[in-house]
DNA sequence: GTGATTGCAAATTTTTTGCAAGATA
DNA sequence: TATCTTGCAAAAAATTTGCAATCAC
């Protein structure tokens, strides 16, 4: 229920946020954002083939990279790379910490509000001259613990 | 005087690592870890280039790969992802954070002791079940600051 | 209608791989 | 000498780009 409003108002505030920077609703750039609601975090070829299973919509890999591409320069998305070297997008702006499973290649997102205003606190007098800081990416790598022995 | 011990002390522990893991201590090799004590962080062909440019040794990027990946593998070296989409290698093994210029691609420590204990006591009494925590990896993002105008 | 956007295919860029030739222990 | 490594070139993988056709506004 939640998830089905959140869901929708996601696309409504999405056709707004397009709205206020001009850009056309396609079908496609719709597609891409209700597969990216679905997945959280995808690359190009993942949100393709989400798109092409479940929408009616057909896209091509290149056109999503450019949509993904457009919409992370709007702030929408978020980009983030993977240490298998693949492009990945975000759609939770707010912010969070990413556990990164390095067999699978899969991000989960981990919210702990009170580490992250822990690490700003600390960060926030410090200063790195000559830098502005755009964003703290927090990863935690690691993999499944296989505690099964036989699987 | 200092960075040229450390320097030499850092080939040396090098060789014995590499005679540890029975690999030999080709040129090329050592090369590499030569240009990476100096470059600190790099990718692929940055590598490449910094050997051609500096030493006698020649080698191809294709070498430089394995080679990069093979340390990487041992844990001499330390895979990165930055947001342009390549793959850099960090040769320093302890704790540290990394502030990303997502102008120039680059990247530079912060040894910040404090705030790393900081982390990982608030995350040590967590449990991710069924995940074993390999690293934690911290980014700092932004971009250089024009301060010509208003500073 | 008209300018933005997509599809398609080709071009780039980055990384990986196979195998013969060469170097190291 | 036996094996490990490299070089080279070609293959894969990932991303970007040009342009005509198409679609949203």
């Amino acid at each position: 229920m939640l998830s089905q409003n959140a869901k929708n108002s996601g696309i409504e505030q999405f056709k707004s946020a397009l709205r206020r920077h001009a850009m056309k609703a396609t079908p496609q750039r719709l597609a891409v954002h209700e597969a990216m609601l679905r997945l959280g975090h995808a690359s190009a070829d993942t949100v393709t083939e989400e798109i092409r299973k479940s929408a009616s919509t057909n896209v091509t890999v290149a056109s999503v990279y450019n949509i993904l591409t457009n919409l992370a320069g709007l702030g929408i998305y978020k980009r983030r790379m993977s240490a298998n070297n693949k492009m990945y997008f975000d759609v939770n702006t707010f912010k969070h910490i990413h556990l990164y499973d390095s067999e699978n290649h899969t991000f989960k997102d981990i919210i702990d509000e009170e580490l992250m205003l822990l690490i700003e606190s600390h960060l926030g007098h410090k200063k790195f001259r000559g830098f502005k800081i755009d964003d703290i990416d927090i990863q935690i790598i690691g993999h499944p613990s296989k505690s099964k022995k036989t699987l």
